[in-house]
DNA sequence: CTGTTAGCGCATTCAA
DNA sequence: TTGAATGCGCTAACAG
């Protein structure tokens, strides 16, 4: 049997009340006696039971989530994957709130951000917008004792606890690598078509990706970057102009707004052999896979990514330790052969 | 606030104790008293705190996996998650034990299985070896009240109630297509290394990458399988011979042992291009796939298999559900560029 | 500074 | 067939 309260109190020779005063590290308790009780912790095994705890505390994790208004698939299922969480809250004893804010808008973010440190959430998670103010507001609220977990996209630099979400530069390496390999001994120029370079995860996938081909497949040559702002109708704009190249022989999507690409691709390549690397699986991108529009999808999973974030932040919030390759998000590639 | 059994009690105008009885469905509750009970349970949106019914209950969840013992690093992987969740158990409140049996062998996994009727675990997780009479004594524990779940190579067709494992179909169509079209307009033979064709894993990958490479990829042509037991040493001499003949473009290695086949090809195919994909991740693998002797490795992550395999058994046990999309294994697909 | 006591939500005796 | 009382491991008033 597990050693409890009751036997390190009797081991150390005091109440239950000074045993859980010295486990709670509170205050009001004579140096020696403090020492006494610790020994008989660590000499008994002790391991406080958490569920027991939570008990007796009746304590639930207000959890608060807060993400870009942008309409692209991917967003959608970042929400409604915290909307699962939500319907799970009862079960996990957290109360989960999402908030939205302006894509790509560092004072919006701020603005929540510090309007958050009044309503004493044990947590927060957010899809980070990289900028010096928002570090600078992270930074704030990590010495005022809010475990703060990026999402997505992280915050380098950040006191940020920890970063859910993909390694993206290995993501932009990865996808060279796919496109290089794929297109084997062919030669011509790769269009980039990306969301925004204000966000960390744009710039970094561009990032990997450019030094893999720069690299390794020196007879690949990358144009310069479309920026479709995660919009579908911007993107639809920019990729057709684009294809008018004749010389391009693949495409790397590494942000959103992928249903104007596939739209731009079969209207303007179906003659073509392009190879097409996109990001994020959703319905668009799935039947573009399957219907060989595209070659393959690198994808984050969105429901990993929010049940992380949470598992994280409620272990932040209790001191405790987290399994680390548990929390690692992997970059998922799928063909259309693995697709689930 | 939650309704409590309190609150029911008082709903429906009974005691604590019947409350209790209609929860667990125990006997000695009149009918109507029942209904009562039921109503208030439905009206008042009742959901029963788990954690506080384990801790009255004092439950721990005794659970028993059983693993062939082959010595091979996925193995050895396998063995160091199952040592790393026993480590959890005393707050995930699990008593887990490992059984080690002869691999390959039907009979020996029968013995242990019915062994295993009379020590009463709430839960068994199994590495299946696919032959009728463990199907029959996996149906037979089913039937018995066990909850079972296969582990890495399912058993299909019996009544397990999850795998948890990749779906090895898709792993060789993955494998397939990745060689094809690494490969481009490269003609020539593939060979396949596999552990054996007694275990559905391998029969199943083996399975997908025929067809696929049948149906897409007809100028390349697999040659007979080698069966190299998951051993390193059989799987070297059985390489080494085979890369004698110089049509060979291709390898796939869809069992374990890869050790002797990376040692194979580092000594009679330094002067070759070929394209190799292998499965499992290791510290042999990564290390060729760093140094290009493997071009591609699909994984499944043996971490995740444990910890989904628990998490499974234990909501089986309680009777409850399961988020299902968290306990989908995903095959991992790793380049040089995105290792963990 | 330290101890007593009640109670979190549920399960389980033991009586009635 | 039903109910009252007690305890699981822990926390939190409230006394001393």
């Amino acid at each position: 049997m597990r050693p409890t309260v009751h036997d390190i109190a009797a081991a150390a020779g005091v109440s239950l009340a000074t045993v859980d005063r010295v486990l709670n590290q509170r205050p009001g308790v004579r140096h020696v006696t403090r020492e006494k009780v610790e020994t008989a912790i660590r000499e008994l095994g002790y391991v406080r039971d958490v569920a027991a705890a939570n008990l007796a505390k009746g304590r639930t994790y207000p959890l608060v989530f807060i993400l870009p208004a942008s309409d692209n698939s991917f967003m959608h299922g970042l929400n409604a994957e915290i909307r699962q969480a939500i319907l799970r809250s009862p079960a996990e004893r957290t109360d989960i709130r999402a908030i939205e804010v302006p894509a790509f808008d560092p004072a919006a973010l701020v603005g929540v951000l510090e309007g958050l440190s009044r309503e004493k959430p044990c947590g927060i998670a957010m899809v980070a917008t990289d900028a010096p103010e928002v570090r600078a507001v992270v930074d704030r609220l990590v010495h005022a004792g809010f475990p703060i977990v990026t999402l997505v996209s992280d915050l380098t630099g950040s006191l940020r606890h920890h970063y859910a979400g993909v390694d993206n530069i290995a993501a932009g390496r990865t996808a060279a690598r796919l496109l290089g390999r794929f297109l084997g001994p062919r030669k011509g120029k790769i269009a980039v078509l990306a969301g925004s370079m204000l966000v960390r995860d744009h710039r970094e996938r561009l990032e990997g990706f450019t030094s893999v081909m720069a690299e390794e497949f020196p007879d690949l040559a990358i144009l310069p970057v479309l920026e479709g702002r995660d919009d579908p109708e911007i993107a639809h704009m920019l990729v057709a102009k684009a294809l008018g190249n004749a010389d391009i022989v693949g495409v790397y999507s590494l942000g959103a707004g992928n249903r104007g690409l596939i739209r731009a691709l079969k209207e303007k390549a179906v003659d073509r052999t392009l190879t097409v690397i996109a990001h994020e699986l959703t319905a668009h991108t799935r039947a573009a896979l399957i219907d060989n529009t595209i070659d393959a999808i690198l994808n984050q999973n969105a429901g990993h990514e929010v049940r992380s974030a949470i598992r994280v932040l409620k272990a932040k919030a209790d001191g405790l330790a987290v399994i680390e390759a548990q929390e690692r998000i992997r970059l998922d590639i799928f063909l259309k052969d693995n697709l689930p």
